[in-house]
DNA sequence: AACAGAATGTCAGCTCATTGTCAGGTTTAA
DNA sequence: TTAAACCTGACAATGAGCTGACATTCTGTT
């Protein structure tokens, strides 16, 4: 049985909802709170119906807590802010799915089982980065070199994960600990030359360039295209 | 609902875009000929999807007919050439990003929703910086002039950064000392002298003008664009 | 116009901060 | 428990930045 979780303050449109997706043969879980919906994480849950307003929280928060303990559940996110943009920022945060209050209760249900067929599939939106030689699947963290693949580290991975998805851009030694070992973490500065020298040596050694006294970037090989 | 305009010659790739985009919820506009986008700038775009080459023209001259009109919608520019990468993003104010060929339909989906969202927030422009012949990317750190990159070592590139950021304000060495190398340091004045040669000589001599007496500022090429 | 003095242009070498590299100890995950 | 990953410190290599010396240009005065 499928095992879906519904975060929505609105107590009537949750139970509305929960009752219909159990007619359909779903095991549901109600949230009026981000609170209650982190306890509810324990369960294996294969779609997340989320809200954007909830009383104690943004449900986007919400899903970038998901995102950083790299939970692969689809998420169909719902608004009532009809402009564009929160969609995309929704999207791009990992949202599978959104939909703009009002709505169908009729069409989320089949919205949320398109999610689950496609979780199924496995067919559901690849998280691919693509630069130059270099090619990342972060679903299952594989990374390729020139076609080859490469057996990474963690903080291997995410350091040129982050590299590839903004190509050019120089990042400090200060800022890729921020963004890559978090705010936690306090490692030297050179702890960030170390796993650019183990990135090095098992690709290329211009992998990552070297803006001397100011940081590190993706080089020019993850630019220009191998073909 | 954001507008975008895709300029391109091969209708499978164009319409496989236009497809892709409308399901984000995009309107789409496809010209094939730059003669057909002409037509279309009467329409308000957000976001214009450009080839290099088209049948009836470069891309890039379209691109300058577009920014001598004043147009601020950021473009993406498609090019199979990747030498042609520097170029692009040098020229004054010069395309937004670029995608090389071939690309992944979805990654330059990812791209244009970047674009609107830097467009609404407004942040990508602040951080670059455009004094007549001189385009300076902050975030990637590097330094255009007359169309060419330029390499900086990092006191010449916050040097020329800060005297490009006030165009026409002549800055004393002491003062320079002060902004650029900081309060910790203390160079000679004449050190700032050196810095200056080391630009003038990998750019131009008329850079950056010396006021007699009192200190440097940035040359007349700096304000007077000379396309 | 010629001159002196000051400001600036220019160059080369030295210094030292930055970065590359590696080994060893510590922590984490299987 | 064991192996891998991670961090740190040490040392080497590199090159940017600084300085001092000398050349050149400019400015104001005679």
């Amino acid at each position: 049985m499928k095992q879906v979780l519904i975060v929505e303050d609105d107590e009537n449109l949750g139970k509305s909802l929960k009752k219909i997706m159990e007619e359909e043969g779903m095991n549901v879980f109600l949230a009026t709170t981000l609170e209650r919906a982190r306890t509810l994480l324990s369960e294996p849950l294969d779609v997340i119906v989320l809200d954007w307003m909830l009383p104690d929280g943004q449900g986007i928060d919400f899903l970038r807590e998901l995102r950083a303990k790299n939970a692969v559940v689809p998420v169909i996110m719902l608004t009532a802010r009809t402009d564009l943009i929160d969609k995309v920022l929704g999207l791009e945060t990992g949202a599978s799915d959104y939909m703009t209050k009002p709505f169908e209760s009729r069409e989320l249900v089949a919205r949320v089982r398109v999610q689950l067929r496609e979780k199924l599939t496995g067919k559901a939106r690849e998280e691919k980065v693509v630069a130059g030689k270099i090619l990342i699947n972060d679903l299952d963290k594989d990374f390729f070199y020139d076609g080859k693949k490469i057996s990474l580290t963690k903080m291997e991975y995410e350091l040129v994960k982050l590299l590839a998805e903004n190509p050019r851009q120089t990042f400090s030694r200060e800022n890729l600990l921020d963004k890559v070992w978090g705010y936690e973490n306090f490692p030297t500065t050179r702890t960030v030359d170390t796993h650019v020298l183990q990135i090095r040596q098992k690709t290329a050694d211009d992998i990552i360039e070297t803006i001397r006294g100011l940081g590190y970037r993706l080089g020019t090989m993850g630019i220009v295209s191998s073909n």
